[in-house]
DNA sequence: ACGACGATTCACT
DNA sequence: GTGAATCGTCGTG
């Protein structure tokens, strides 16, 4: 029962760590949400990006994460929801419980299940199908009262692992849509990606303190 | 109870 | 590129 399957899925205690190491080696891995009836949504992922409190001050400065008590007692490994703009964010608890640390999926390369995934989100544009945090969400039909708190093996919405993409094929940014904490680079993407979020080309060329 | 504020997206110009 | 919609969360009264 415990022999490993294949291809082998990320557990929960692999987000024990940093989430922004942890970011950057998720790009490549694979999303998959399995349906009641067996059908598998399933993507690449393209983008990710890491939070973590209380030395990132996109949190700090803000009063933001501090009373989210109920984020912050997520323990590593298991899927939570950042709502922004009445939008549902899904990221992976890093770390421990108790502390606000994670990684937000922010794009997803489509593989499997494309058909569903449009009646999920019928887009024009082939690429808009899963090119933003929301976006992804929203395509795959995930719904946080479901699988919020959730670890991230579970049989509805697990991770499969891939092999760690060499640096040549990933470029790192500052993240995208915040005011405080722009100078850290904690944005991962795959080089050359069309899946990635459309923000991307302005962050490219930005410059980041050492 | 009320108002301000986004870890976003969409429709425009 | 600019601006509006949107709604749950959080701080204040």
């Amino acid at each position: 029962m415990t022999r490993a399957e294949f291809p082998s899925r990320w557990h929960p205690a692999d987000f024990a760590g940093d989430p922004v190491l942890t970011a950057r080696r998720l790009l490549g891995s694979t999303l998959v949400r399995t349906l009641p009836g067996g059908v598998r949504l399933a993507g690449r992922i393209v983008e990710a990006e890491a939070y973590d409190c209380p030395r990132d001050p996109a949190c700090t400065a803000g009063r933001f994460h501090a009373a989210r008590s109920a984020e912050m007692a997520i323990p590593p490994g298991h899927w939570l929801f950042w709502t922004a703009h009445g939008h549902p964010l899904l990221q992976v608890a890093c770390r421990e419980a108790g502390v606000s640390a994670s990684v937000l999926i922010r794009a997803l390369e489509p593989l499997e299940g494309r058909e569903v995934m449009l009646d999920h989100r019928p887009v024009i544009r082939e690429r808009d199908l899963t090119n933003g945090p929301a976006k992804l969400v929203a395509a795959l039909g995930l719904h946080p009262a479901q699988v919020s708190r959730t670890p991230v093996d579970s049989a509805g919405l697990h991770l499969e692992r891939a092999p760690a993409l060499p640096d040549a094929d990933v470029v790192t940014t500052a993240r995208i849509g915040l005011r405080e904490g722009r100078n850290l680079p904690w944005r991962f993407h795959v080089r050359g990606s069309p899946w990635v979020s459309p923000a991307t080309p302005s962050m490219d060329l930005l410059t980041l303190p050492d």
